[in-house]
DNA sequence: GCTGTTGATGTTATCGGTAACATAGCGTCG
DNA sequence: CGACGCTATGTTACCGATAACATCAACAGC
């Protein structure tokens, strides 16, 4: 294992020590079938004896692909984009890409700095869960020529490619659900203050399905400071305390609909015959055998999956067939409406 | 905006165009103060004139650091350790560095393979969730001199550093709660199958108070596959059929504890009059606002950034007082014990 | 027997930066 | 006045890989 001072064997130590040249050492690496059978043998022999690991930094700046992909995510806090990520880095992984992440919080600012910063490393694609930008990223991005995915929301105008649902169809969908299950005087609860336009498309739909039908009524609040469970409590509370008469709340995400739940139980209201409680996401918690909440149901392993998937056949060569991928959404209905 | 065919301007692109030599661009970047004033504004000029981000491959290349971290997860896909990743990503972008992602699935082999694909970076520092590794990985590891830190558990032999608290003392602390509160007759819920050290120790820890006591009994269980809350559900009508007087379970995440706390409900159990349910993380809908679970808050966030530090001080060369930084973690009593 | 083709491997130049050393101009001090 | 030190900048030589072209042997076909 006589390695020498830096501490990493080179690929010319493998070449050296298995008596052929560097490039030799690559082709096996990198295009097996090319080397004699033998040879390669000799190679690989080598490898291990040595424990070479190839410097892909290096290799990438002859090669001009870095095999990054980068993602940057509104928010690594809570469990929304944990699927998506895992999608990503899963399909990245099967196809020897690595994944390279960050969070913005939901700041332009902070996301504008990320972008720059993955550019750095000429990933070989980006993938952004925000589809509002500041102009000085959008710019950056469209110089740049690196394959972008928006995903999380269908932009009518994407920077590269966009892989979502529609969060306006979605708030429209539940607006209906509620509907058909014979509510009318409904409620919003979303997060305010911030970044957050899907949010904002979700209410959107919601009050423009209410609306148009005439016979029903909007409410909206949003509480800004807290956890989701938290600012979904004191929604409900602020929308109560305004309007007593409420029978059913749509919140923005599953954690705001629990902490909602909770505050109903808290009042003594009974869920659903007092007033319906929907979500948006259906994380774990909300399902069968936990909170058996009704909520929106989105597809965020597989927006994952896709998106990393058109960032490595665009790389391919592969034209998709559209630039926006619609991966739809489903109501699920459940005990709480 | 003329910039080279290869559509990225490059250091050589910017020093000619403010009339200076490469390695001044390269000081504006890196050591502002070393330049006059006047002539560090040129270069400034020059790089937004032409858009020009520095390819950190190339600089790490011949810096020989790479300003990227590996963080190596169990799982991404539940929120477990979302707050670790946040506070890694955070603390790394703070210093100039990035984060690489890779989840593993509780898989040793893929844990294996994805720590040989990060060494491929270089990468400045290397985080494991895992502290139960092939040997292969652990050789690897050892000879790449790359600062490794393992957190969620504190390991008796760490490779490099670990940061955590000790799972088998909150199994412990666990138990000692349930006592106190005059449970005799208590279960473990866990997660079978799995690679899943943690869980284990916890399990030990509780196990061990309890035959210690010896005036309390544990019973045990694991249901192997479906999601975390139907785990939980089945697990609890796993322990109920086999000894139906148990007036505790302990399961090793809130997500089990909700899927047990649902089943009890539906079996007609009122919580905790009949039986108490206790979980382990704290995940937010948990809390106040949500569930109310008596559980174990462990330090998730600051686990995350304290591993981020430690590998930034080590590149500076400012060596730890400790290998092993233990952040404790908390028992909190809520409504269900 | 000569040319063309294929397979296996090597040589050279380069990717885009930074480290280390070199240089030039200028004020200071004994 | 010459040695010295400082500031500002440049030159050269890599870092560790791969692309593109070059070489050479063996063999097929006419």
């Amino acid at each position: 294992m006589a390695i020498e001072s830096s501490g990493w064997a080179t690929m010319g130590d493998v070449a050296e020590k298995a008596g052929v040249s560097k490039i030799t050492v690559s082709r096996v690496l990198r295009s097996p079938d090319k080397v004699k059978p033998e040879t390669r043998e000799r190679v690989r022999t080598a490898i291990a004896e040595l424990g070479y690991v190839p410097d892909e930094a290096a290799g990438g700046l002859s090669s001009r692909r870095s095999r990054i992909v980068g993602a940057v995510i509104s928010t690594l806090a809570g469990s929304t984009f944990a699927s998506t990520v895992d999608g990503l880095g899963a399909r990245l992984r099967q196809n020897d890409h690595q994944l390279l992440l960050a969070g913005t919080d939901y700041s332009s600012a902070k996301e504008a700095d990320a972008v720059a910063t993955m550019l750095g490393r000429r990933p070989d694609g980006l993938v952004l869960t925000s589809t509002t930008h500041r102009e000085e990223t959008r710019r950056t991005l469209e110089a740049s020529r690196v394959p972008v995915v928006e995903i999380w929301e269908l932009p009518a105008d994407p920077i590269g490619y966009a892989v979502g649902f529609s969060n306006r169809d979605a708030g429209a969908a539940m607006a209906q659900h509620l509907l058909a299950t014979g509510r009318r005087r409904m409620a919003f609860i979303g997060t305010a203050g911030e970044d957050d336009r899907r949010g904002r498309l979700r209410y959107e739909g919601f009050a423009e399905v209410l609306e148009q039908t005439g016979s029903a009524e909007v409410r909206a609040t949003a509480a800004a400071a807290g956890t989701q469970t938290a600012r979904g409590a004191r929604g409900l509370a602020a929308v109560l305390d305004r309007w007593p008469d409420t029978d059913a709340v749509f919140c923005s995400s599953d954690s705001l609909a629990l902490g909602a739940l909770s505050e109903a139980r808290r009042r003594g209201l009974r869920v659903p015959d007092d007033i319906a409680v929907a979500g948006f996401g259906d994380f774990e918690f909300a399902g069968e055998f936990g909170l058996g909440l009704t909520t929106v149901r989105v597809p965020g392993l597989q927006i994952g999956e896709t998106a990393a998937q058109l960032i490595l056949d665009v790389n391919a060569g592969i034209e998709p067939g559209d630039r926006t991928v619609d991966l739809g959404f489903e109501v699920i209905a459940r005990v709480t409406t």
